[in-house]
DNA sequence: TACACTAATAACCCATAAGTCAGTAAATTC
DNA sequence: GAATTTACTGACTTATGGGTTATTAGTGTA
């Protein structure tokens, strides 16, 4: 390369110059950030590499999001409070018994959030809260509350179709949350640590055990 | 209180003046470390926070502790691997046959890791190991590959009098593992998130199924 | 009381990362 | 094609936190 055409230019040529693309702009941010607050934690994602991931400055990421915080929560709102509308309308409409519509919500939980990226935010909550207590409110109103009534509903239609007994709701809400919840931590401890990896087949074990080997599809790779 | 007589100066007299204790410092930074380490992770921990709980300033720390990350080993060594070497020695010296062997060490890793507070480490671990390669590399070589040695001297022990059949020595370890870092993971997850509070009935349910119910005394407040 | 030794401190340095803003350039309008 | 609008940038500010060091002061000895 000849001394008069520095390498920064020929980097500078190859780089897309400045698009102006305001649509595509926060789904791409919500996108890396995803990614990275997944892969790294809430505290250890920085604003800049979510921005650079996404192929603009930092400025123009705070362009679309007011703080990290906001971004987060449209994260979270984008991914997981996001699709309990969806449920909600679904539910109203479903015909068949309560059986069906069980296995129903648990595999479309899984096919759109237990196994996709998203399934790491739970994982990231349960890890940082402590440090972060206006996103655990955020996150018990945005997910935990409706999550609890959603289910609560599909019990409740049971009850009223003489299909489930009226058992406690939250021990009913629990059932079926528990092993969710931890195939999801499971998931997503593994490969953090080796002391995770101790527990695989055991912990699998009692997923199985508890009835989660049931409830989750087949699809279902936990190695 | 009179002008002349600044807060300052009141609180100055009120607190100890500097004293010089070389052997207490070390023992009492451990402590304010593990704490701390254990409630906020390890990143989120702030060297100066660990000194002014332990009644010293950071540059004292330094003097004792040569970096942040050195200062979480000595913790980890203080209150997981360095217990170690003493059950290897009791395990040599053990009269009695397998199963009272496994119950006694179940109980002593519990009256001695599990129920303290060092059982929140292995958390933290789970949670920021992503972010923290060398202290992965540390706790694998310190904790968990000694940790697994112990146990499979345990099950050879046993195979060895024939009271155990040889059964296959990975799968031997994770029967025995995964309900302790089980109910570790379970303990510390709880108060973090409204999330893993959906879970406690449903896993402290797991956890009995897989047999920790009974290895663990009934000590175990799970609740 | 004087002196030596060293535990302890507080002010400092420096790197990092959240958030800001004045300026730049791509689109749009006339 | 000149004027206007606005998506976008990168250098800046500010705060924080790990680590360093010159100085202070407690303690033991003569």
């Amino acid at each position: 390369m000849p001394s008069h055409c520095p390498l920064s230019k020929v980097i500078h040529a190859v780089a897309a110059k400045r698009e102006r693309r305001k649509q595509a702009r926060p789904g791409e941010l919500l996108g890396a950030a995803l990614d990275l607050f997944v892969e790294k934690g809430y505290a250890a994602t920085h604003v800049e590499e979510v921005a650079r991931r996404a192929g603009v400055s930092k400025g123009t990421l705070f362009l679309y999001f007011s703080s990290k915080e906001e971004l987060f929560k449209a994260v979270v709102r984008e991914n997981i409070s996001g699709r309990f509308a969806e449920w909600s309308e679904e539910l109203k409409t479903f015909e068949g018994n309560s059986e069906e519509l069980l296995r129903y919500c648990m595999s479309s939980w899984w096919e759109r959030i237990g196994n996709t990226r998203a399934s790491g935010i739970p994982k990231l909550m349960m890890s940082e809260a402590g440090n972060f207590p206006e996103l655990v409110r955020f996150f018990q109103k945005e997910v935990v509350q409706p999550g609890n009534d959603l289910i609560q509903r599909i019990l409740q239609r049971g009850v009223d179709l003489g299909e489930l007994r009226a058992i406690d709701p939250v021990y009913g809400i629990y059932s079926i949350l528990a092993p969710m919840v931890f195939l999801n931590m499971w998931k997503h401890g593994q490969g953090a640590c080796g002391a995770a990896r101790w527990a695989r087949k055991g912990l699998y074990a009692q997923a199985k055990c508890a009835g989660a080997g049931q409830a989750v599809p087949a699809s279902v790779q936990v190695d």
